[in-house]
This record gives structure tokens, C-alpha cells and sequence, in this order.
DNA sequence: CATGAATGAGATTTCATTCAT
DNA sequence: AATGAATGAAATCTCATTCAT
């Protein structure tokens, strides 16, 4: 006999774009935790329907594919975080602002959704060339752009220094914010906020001393 | 069971990286970009006789498994690493200038073999836990605290700003350089001594002009 | 254990063929297109119910099983042509008035009732040996003997040759009386009466002139 | 532990023309003959192994996919056919003639390879549409040409009666010649040159005594 | 050293069927 | 009558590995 686990409440999923239902909100949680924690491929089927309480020929009654559900977590995931950028820099003037909340909003995503995080710092390479995963690629354009834009109009305004190159800025920005959701514990010595608030004194003033 | 030949020491290998002299090298060097590219799992050992023109079963006159392989090429890669960032500690007394050093380092490491710093960074997370792999977490540990010491020593003589943490500042630091194997070109716009010193330029004095 | 709902018999069915007054009809008729254009195999339950606008398990509130519909579907098929074959041998004497009906009624019914015909053509090899469908072969056989009497009384009778073998040539003309459900289309260049005529002009007068 | 059945020669083989092995001929011929008896979709990898006395996986040490073998032995049957009946056409002038011997070449291609006969005949329809198998309609729509050459020639010399569609007879010689094979036994009372002359035979002559 | 055939475990997926609501 | 979730068996296919030649 199947072990039926609690069927958590829908509340927590963030309003879910897709109207499915409960189930199928639930399973794709589970689903993300474990794609994020041993990755796309090392993750069975039957791993997801095991952590679920079910056989893993039922997950096909609520997905038609492993495939449609790492689609599906990663569309809600960056369709969201492209929205909120979007809504950042539409907001704010200053440059410096930008990136501030820009930073901020990114540390705090990885603070409540770190296995979409995980999940799309990991398998987004290999999703580059599918077809049907097209959109991450562009998306992550897209996100590129707004960086890009804070960043040379405030070297433009004299905000940011203009001695560097802004896309290697970028890199550098986004490499070190997005792969900390491999080392940050949501209970750990350090909330999100303390780690923005660290990472920008040291990206804004620099490490050294005058 | 596997025939297992003598397995070399990384000295004698150490000498002429690419010199190819040896098919077994020869064979690690694909594996490695295969495995860089693709991602351990996703690689096949087919793919790998493929690309080197054998069948898959004649592979296994060179190695005891895939497994071998990878173990192979971390131990060599994390091993060099290690030792290097070892000496640079040992022959350097000013923090800033350690920092200099490991960072530059750093890049050029990726700039010569990318393959295996991709890997590294692509594979270590799964590989912890697995007691062939401990040497992988024990060794990137050894590395951390010489670029802790590095950092709290700056912070301790006034070079470095005390008002971050230094482990954070050092995680901060790592993703950024490591990271940037990603999109690191060797043929590209910036070569790895660009990278290394607008990255350090950043680092230091910050992107904000007083 | 499935639910069986009593049988009805053939005959409520067969005063109303295209009616379709009754919801198991509909779903009957929609199995039998699905079954005689995919192959019963390729078929599956959810295609049905999809192309009858209900989900998959409801269909067992209709029929105990697949194999039911496909029983059901036969059993009226072969019941309806046995009978007719019976009626036409019974009311005619010429062995050659009785072959030229026997042949105009199966293009009529190829033409009324293609599915079923398909169905019955590409399914009955692979349903003999199993109980269930023992009837398939039964009246098979028993139809077979209905061309069977018509030509061997035609041969006795010197109406017919009698250098060809009675069984090959019923086999010959049933093959191509009923493997024409593959090609035929109501709505073609010839109506079935058209093909009924050009065949048995050729069957009885042959190909080659004088 | 396996049990290996004794591998056939080669000899039987006809002259494959893929290049491979015995042991893949001879896997192909298993396939065939399940694939006929059971269809296509009714067969399992499994069943063929078993057969070949090995596990299902190492099939796919020969073949690709199951689809590859059906792919192979249809592309193989008809290629030859085509290949034969497009000889016969070069070969004579006489229509009836050319009739003759497409018929009699017919039954023994069924006499030789029952198999691949049944598969074409039970699989070609489902096959139609898909891309990997475009040939098969093209290869079939060459032969009926070949055919329809032969007929209206005869038809236009006077030997044919004119009084009947020319398609509509191609499909009347074509089904009777082919749906022989569900029922024609090699080892039956009838050999196949007794079939192919008492078809000719009732197609040229008719079956009515004038 | 290499081939080529095979193993055997396990992966994703399919699908008829059941059943509580 | 119908839904929606689930079962469970079986299918195709993958792939690291073995081993006789």
C-alpha cells in the first residue's frame, strides 16, 4: 500500500500561473527539490513519485513527461524573476538604486525559492539548443539586458566607474550572487538581507582600504 | 575483474601536460572535455571510445571504469592546484599580493585547462559523500583556508576592509573567478590577465567612484 | 471485477443502426472508427473517451473492457452478415443469382459499415485461439460454407468451371471482395454498385477478351 | 544462462545488402517472423530475443530501435521487389505476358518470404505518414504504375477487355495476389505455381462457362 | 590492444483498469 | 454518469561493464 503523505495547502505555492491543481502544484515541489539537490538527470521518476507517495507511472497522470516538469518549474521560475526585474528598473532612475534592488530582489529569491535557483544555475546549459527550452536562453537575455543597462547608465552618470568592462561586470555580479545558492542555508549565520547588505559594501567600495 | 595497470604519479605527467605522449593521457584529455561539456553522467563511455576512435569496451584496457576516469583527472587538476596555491601562500608574505596571486592564478588555470575546472565545479557537489571522491571536499577545504589566511591576514594588518566576513568574502571571491569557466573564452575578447585585472580592479576599489 | 451490465441483444441495435438514440452506440461507434483506422492494439481507451468528450475511466461505467467494445462490436457485425448470407442462399436457387448477391451485399456492407468490416479484416487473424472469440472463426466458417455450397453447386451445375478448386477460388474472391475496405470510399469515383459490377464482370466473363 | 541456438548460414540470406554481420541477418529474420505472425506493435523486443536467445537489452547492440529493424526488412522486400518487377516490364512486350509473370513472380515472392509479404501487407497502412517510412508508399505507388502499364497496354492492344476501370482491376489482381499470403501454406496441397495458374486462369478466362 | 557480442540493472513511459467522490 | 487520482504490469531503450577471440 501507498503511503499517502499530508497534501500541503496551496497557500505557499506563490500562486501558481498554471490553474492545476493542488496535486500537481505538490508534485512539482517535490520535483524541484530534488532536481536542485542531485540534479535533472541523476533524478528518477521514480525518486519524485517516491517522495510523493505514489507509483511512478501515476506522475503521468498529472505530467506528460520528466521533461514537462523541469519545463514547468523553470518557466514559472524565470518568467517570475523577468517580471520583477522588469518592475525594478521601470521603478527606479537611479542606477545605483537599480542594482541595489536588483541585487536585493536576487538574494531574496534565493532565499524562497532556492531549488528553482539551484535548478536553473545548474541545468540551463545543457537546456541551451532544446527547442522547447528556447525561452531560458532568451529570458536570461532579457535579464542580462536590465543588468546591462543599470550598469552603463550609471558608468555614463559617473555613478560607476567606467574603467571596466560592463559585461565582465555583469558576469562577475551574477556569478557571484547567483552561485550562492549552492553554499546559502535559508538558518544559517547569515540571513539574505545580511549577505546583499555584505556583497554590495564590498562590490560598491571595494575590499581594500583607502 | 578489472585489470588495473600501475597507476602513474601526477609527477610524470606533470611535465608535459600536453604532450599526449600516452594514450591513456590522450584518452583522459578527451574524457575530460567530453565530460566538461556534456556532464559526467550525461557522457557515455561510448562517447568517449567514439571520439577516440575504439570501441567502448576497449577502454576498459586503460581504465577499471568511468569512474577511474573522472577520479583521475580531479585528483591531477585539484592536486596541481593545491601544491601551486601552496607555494604562492609560502613565497608571499603581503596579503594583498597573495590575493594578486591566487586570483591571477586562478584565471590562468582556467585559461589552460578549462575542461577540468569545468568539471570540477559541474561534479564536486555530487561527488561529496562518496569515499573515493573524499579527497575532492578534503583538498578544496585545504584550499579555502590558504585564501582564508590570506584575507584575515589583510583584514588584521588594515589592508583589507574588517567589516565583511572574511568566509563570505571568500565565497563571494570563489564563485566569481571559478564561475567564469562558464563563459570564459580563451580565443575571446579578453584574454585571462584582462579578466584577472578588471576583476581585481573591481575587487579592490569597488565600483563605486568616491 | 468489472461491472457487467446486461447485454442487449442484437436485435434493439439492429432497427437502428446510424439512430444512435443510446450513449453505449455513440461510444461503440466512436471505438469501431478508432479501432478500424488506428488497429484495435493502437488504439487506447483514452482515445476513445477522448473523441467522446469524457474521461478515460468513465468509459467502464459503459463496458466492463476494451475487449468488450471490440466483441461487441464484432459480434454484431459477423451475427448481422451471417444472417444476411443465410437469408440470400435460402431465397434464391441459381448458384449464380445467389454469388451475385452474396458479392453486391458485401460491397453494400462495405460501403454501410466500413469500420466494422476494417476491423474485422485486420483483427480476426490475431483473435483465434482466444475463447472469447471463438465465434469469430465459428461463423467464419460458416459464411465460408454459404460461398462454398453456391460455387460448388455452380460447378456441379456446369454454370461455373470446374478445372479451378471451389475453396482457392472462394478464397480469391473473398480476398478481394473484402480487402477492397481499404480502398473503397463512399464518396469516390465509383459507388459500391459500380464496383460490384466491374468485379463480377471480370470474375465471370475474365480479363482477356474472346 | 542463455541458450544459444545454432546461427544459420549466411547462405539463406539472398544477398543482404548492408554490409553486417551474420548474426544481424539472422536477427532480422526472427524479427520478421514474430513480426508477422503477432504484428509489429504486438511484438515485443523481448519476444525477438528470446528468441535469439539473448536478453532483449543486447539487441540493441545490432539495431538502433525495434523501428530500425522494421524499417530494414521492409526497405530490403520491397527494393527487391521493385527492383524484380521493373525487369519484368523491361523484359517483355507482350502485356499478357508482363501479367503472367508479375502474377507468378507474386506467389513466389509469398512462397519465399512469407514474412516480409504479411508484414507490408498488414503494416504499410499504419506506417503511412511517417517520414521514415516515405518509401514505402512511393516504392508501392512505382509498382502499381508498373502494373497499371501493363493493364491499359493490354487494354489498348485489344488483349484486355476495356469495359472496366484499369485502377480498379489493379486493386482486384492486387489484393487477391497478396492477401494470399494469410492464408497460402508453402508446404499445402496447393504449391504456388498451382496458385499462380489457377488465379491466371479464372482472371483471363472468367469463371463462368460461356 | 582492440573487437564484437552479450549482460543485467535500471531508466522513462504507456496504458487498461479501479475506485472513492 | 462522470471525475480525477492512482495502480501495476509491461514496454522500449540505455549504458557501464565483461569477456572470448
Amino acid at each position: 500500500m501507498a503511503v499517502r503523505r499530508p497534501v500541503r495547502t496551496a497557500a505557499d505555492n506563490g500562486g501558481a500561473p498554471k490553474g492545476g491543481s493542488d496535486r500537481r502544484a505538490e508534485l512539482l515541489r517535490i520535483a524541484a527539490r530534488l532536481f536542485a539537490s542531485r540534479g535533472y538527470t541523476q533524478t528518477t521518476v521514480r525518486d519524485i513519485a517516491d517522495e510523493a507517495g505514489i507509483l511512478s507511472g501515476s506522475l503521468y497522470h498529472h505530467f506528460a513527461s520528466k521533461e514537462e516538469m523541469l519545463d514547468e518549474i523553470l518557466r514559472d521560475f524565470l518568467g517570475r524573476l523577468l517580471e520583477r526585474f522588469a518592475a525594478i528598473e521601470q521603478a527606479e532612475q537611479d542606477p545605483r538604486k537599480v542594482l541595489d534592488l536588483l541585487v536585493q530582489h536576487s538574494f531574496a529569491v534565493i532565499h524562497e525559492t532556492p531549488d528553482a535557483v539551484a535548478l536553473y544555475q545548474n541545468e540551463s546549459a545543457s537546456l541551451s539548443g532544446q527547442p522547447r527550452f528556447a525561452y531560458v536562453d532568451q529570458w536570461g537575455r532579457r535579464i542580462e539586458r536590465i543588468w546591462l543597462r543599470a550598469l552603463t547608465a550609471g558608468q555614463e552618470s559617473g555613478v560607476f566607474r567606467a574603467d571596466v568592462d560592463a559585461r565582465l561586470t555583469y558576469r562577475f555580479i551574477r556569478d557571484t550572487v547567483w552561485c550562492s545558492v549552492r553554499w546559502y542555508r535559508p538558518r544559517g549565520r547569515f540571513r539574505h538581507e545580511a549577505v546583499s547588505e555584505q556583497y554590495l559594501r564590498i562590490l560598491y567600495g571595494g575590499l581594500v582600504t583607502e
